[in-house]
DNA sequence: ATGGTTGTTGGACAA
């Protein structure tokens, strides 16, 4: 199974890219986040008449998740659970296909640092912690994509120092990463490319960070025990980025059996 | 260099 992750920046905004690029790599299961419009709004023909389900969690103007997938997808869950504040934003949703368990996550940004929205940020990681503990004691195979907001490490951003006080690299954040993966889960990306230095998923739209290669990476996947034991692959697609009218992410890809 | 860009929306906010 191949299982692919693409913070889109709107989906209606973004439909002729995403659909051109389902047509040429073919992922069996697409997590798409930032789709920036609600439920009913989402484009759904324009996917199943490439063969995908759609299931989409949207809301107005910001925010939305969606996951496509060539099987049914079925048992949806279309927010994390646990309390979080008014207005609900969606996040998270999350869906049985095959025998994995597997969500799409649009993690907050948080900044700036001191804010309401880094507290938000903050409780929303601890909140999945909690669901992935869960989901973990249960004993269900699963494999969580998206837009962490995360940068796990210095060489994983074109300038460190610059970014030390960001809420996507700040040390708070970076505890509570750690946290997660000290859950037993495995990131795929940096588990099968252990070497790899600017393996960026994203490049800001100001100040030339495209052509001049200065990303993030902060688009991941996590897996639990039993379905890392399947992981066969991970790997990110730059091509989409250079494109016209690209999203400021590009894809991440993964592979398992 | 306190800038720069994109999307939603129709001014400001989020990223």
């Amino acid at each position: 199974m191949r299982i692919a992750s693409w913070n889109v920046n709107s989906i209606r905004a973004r439909i002729e890219n995403v659909t051109s690029w389902l047509r040429l790599a073919q992922p069996d299961v697409l997590l798409l986040q930032e789709i920036k419009c609600q439920t009913d709004d989402f484009p759904r023909f324009e996917f199943e008449a490439l063969g995908y389900h759609c299931a989409v969690s949207g809301q107005k103007s910001y925010n939305g998740v969606a996951l496509l997938s060539r099987l049914p997808p079925t048992e949806t869950l279309t927010a994390l659970p646990g309390a979080e504040p008014e207005p609900l934003q969606a996040r998270y949703l999350e869906a049985t296909i095959g025998d994995f368990r597997i969500a799409t996550a649009y993690i907050p940004n948080g900044n700036p640092l001191g804010t309401d929205k880094y507290e938000y940020k903050k409780a929303w990681l601890k909140r999945l912690k909690a669901h992935c503990q869960t989901l973990l004691a249960q004993e269900i195979p699963f494999i969580i994509g998206g837009d962490f907001n995360v940068i796990p490490e210095s060489r994983d951003v074109y300038d460190p120092q610059g970014w030390a006080n960001d809420a996507l690299f700040a040390p708070p954040t970076l505890a509570l990463w750690h946290e997660l993966l000290n859950l037993g889960l495995t990131e795929a990306f940096r588990a099968l490319n252990p070497t790899a230095s600017e393996a960026y998923t994203f490049w800001d739209y100001q100040a030339g960070s495209w052509p001049r290669n200065q990303g993030l990476r902060i688009d991941h996947f996590l897996l639990s025990p039993e379905a890392a034991d399947r992981l066969t692959a991970c790997t990110i697609d730059r091509t989409p980025r250079g494109q016209e009218k690209a999203s400021d992410h590009t894809p991440i890809l993964l592979s398992c059996d």
